[in-house]
DNA sequence: CATGAATGAGAGTTCATTCAT
DNA sequence: GATGAATGAACTCTCATTCAT
């Protein structure tokens, strides 16, 4: 695929997740992203076979640019505690952003739950669970947090999040519940937002 | 509407849970409903007026029935930390249940998130947790419990729970991990399992 | 047919009159009727097996009616151009009704244009072309009108009122322009309106 | 729009208005016109989105060739008796014609009497109506007519073709009383037919 | 590579008509 | 006679997908 190709499908990738973040997964229809991106109906088909392929890739640039933030090093002299409130204040904003593919991806992945289309989404759950579980073990070591089982509280928060993320998408959820359910958190852990 | 309407009704009604559960929300067709159900075209049309409609009456029974479980005096002489305990053995249940309508929900509750529709879903949730709430209060104060802000520690345990019925339906769950995510959680009130 | 029977029918009629008269003919269906009316749907087939069947029998009775207005001697003193003036003043509250049947009329027409239903139309339009014809001849005999062809004449009244009802069910007509043509008709047989 | 589609557009209008003339307007489905002009289901949608924008196509195809016969130059050396006779004569045609959208246009009329799609037929008369009046007025200055009130003789010309018109899909006419109501309609003004 | 007209399957919906009660 | 639930044919319209240019 040339460059010119690449430079295509890139700006169909980016008409077609404004698409999805409007309209959900399910109710885009191929005629929709053609008319977002300006290509020809063909056109599209020499790209992506249907709009599952499409929301994969959209999907996965957006897991890498989320990624990109999460595994940033910023975390040089900061105390566990610490570093974990930042998380947790990356997910509030990612939990009340507007402009989120959330809605869609859940509609995607309900709709390919019993396929192995879900597996990207486990492994990028496994793998925070993973980093929170040592977060909190190190916490717990350096004498910064009390738990007993960091790996049920890793979850906990994991699934916390999880049930605020489907919340915002349906119920709708507030900032500050956002904000409480964070100090909660860090109180479990023993500790105290300053 | 006489008796035998309403035994129709009812058959339909149940012919179109089993196809909820089993194509999610959005996938179905008034045609999938009438196939399912040996109804004719035109007859289903006499009950309902379209997919929506029919899920909304789908959800209002099953919401009837869960309600009813939790709703029931069950509670004589047990402690608040027995009830809270039980109401977590049912939660369980639901989020490993084979043949929930939770994904279908969840269809239903994104396509329909900017409309008044989904206020039943949250008037459910305020009410949940409440009751969470009120039961924790209670715990604290005949010192079963111990709790700073019972308040958010009742809407932990209800995001908690969606957290972990949202991943049954994607990622999926295993019973060994609710558990262990239930005796987290009475360990964070400070009970523990016997 | 029992009493209660035709009480029943002239009961459909009557509100199937209304419903043709907002709603046209074709665009009428069984189920308009039923509503309308309060009957069942299958009480309605005991009585008429379909729209056209029940739209025939709406007209004969309006025509009924109308004739019965036509025909009333109420021109014992008039002179022949009193008459017509008269006839063409009934003919004008008919042009401007609002509550008339023309449209529907006409749509069943134009359906059944190529079958013997139009018959009674163009019997009711030959015999009043005659009347009107004989009307001009006596008033030509008794030297109150001006006229070379009577029958012609007659015609040519009749096809203008014709255009005129139609032009009030598509494009409106005004009670000015009615007034100002039986003016000009009147005018072209050597009267004129005080 | 390239120009095989306006090919295909002409083809399609072509096929329906055939079908419109034998069918009328309101009869005349989406399936009809596929079926008649040989394209796909969906295909006809491309062009048209409901028999309605597809008959208005058609009508006005049908006026701009009936528009282009009367603006035509035709009258250089004739005098406005002579002008007259040939409108007539012309109307006549179309009365009597046997592929007539007559009907259909009167179905269409009906159907859409409150909205603001009959305006075209209402400009169309109302401008034909004024071309009669300044022939009458002409040939009145120039001494060939006699009129008292020409605007209300180019009205009744108007108006009795109207008439004719209805009349011709209704209860039928014949051509000699066409001919003789042409022969009426000049003597009204002064002329004889020679 | 790119286009967009064309296809046809299939969804939703309505209605005349029937028939067991 | 009278009812109204049930039927199934028919209609409108949309969309993923193909294919000649």
């Amino acid at each position: 695929m040339g460059d010119k190709s690449l430079r295509k499908k890139n700006q169909i990738l980016e008409a077609a997740r404004e698409v999805f973040f409007k309209r959900g997964y399910r109710a885009v229809t191929m005629k929709d992203i053609v008319e977002a991106c300006g290509i020809s109906r063909g056109g599209l088909y020499l790209y992506f076979a249907n709009t599952k392929e499409l929301f994969e890739e959209v999907l996965d640039r957006e897991y890498r640019t989320l990624q990109s933030v999460l595994d940033a090093p910023a975390s040089k002299n900061a105390n566990p505690g610490e570093i974990l409130l930042m998380y947790l204040d990356e997910q509030k904003k990612e939990i009340l952003r507007k402009d989120t593919l959330a809605a869609a991806r859940y509609e995607y992945m309900f709709e390919n739950r019993f396929s192995e289309d879900g597996m990207s989404a486990k492994n990028h759950f496994v793998k925070t669970v993973k980093a929170l579980e040592q977060l909190i073990a190190d916490g717990v070591a350096q004498e910064w947090m009390v738990c007993e089982s960091p790996k049920e509280a890793a979850k906990n928060i994991a699934y916390t999040l999880e049930g605020m993320k489907a919340a915002a998408q349906t119920i709708g959820i507030s900032a500050k519940t956002v904000d409480s359910q964070i100090a909660y958190i860090m109180g479990t852990l023993g500790m105290v937002i300053k």
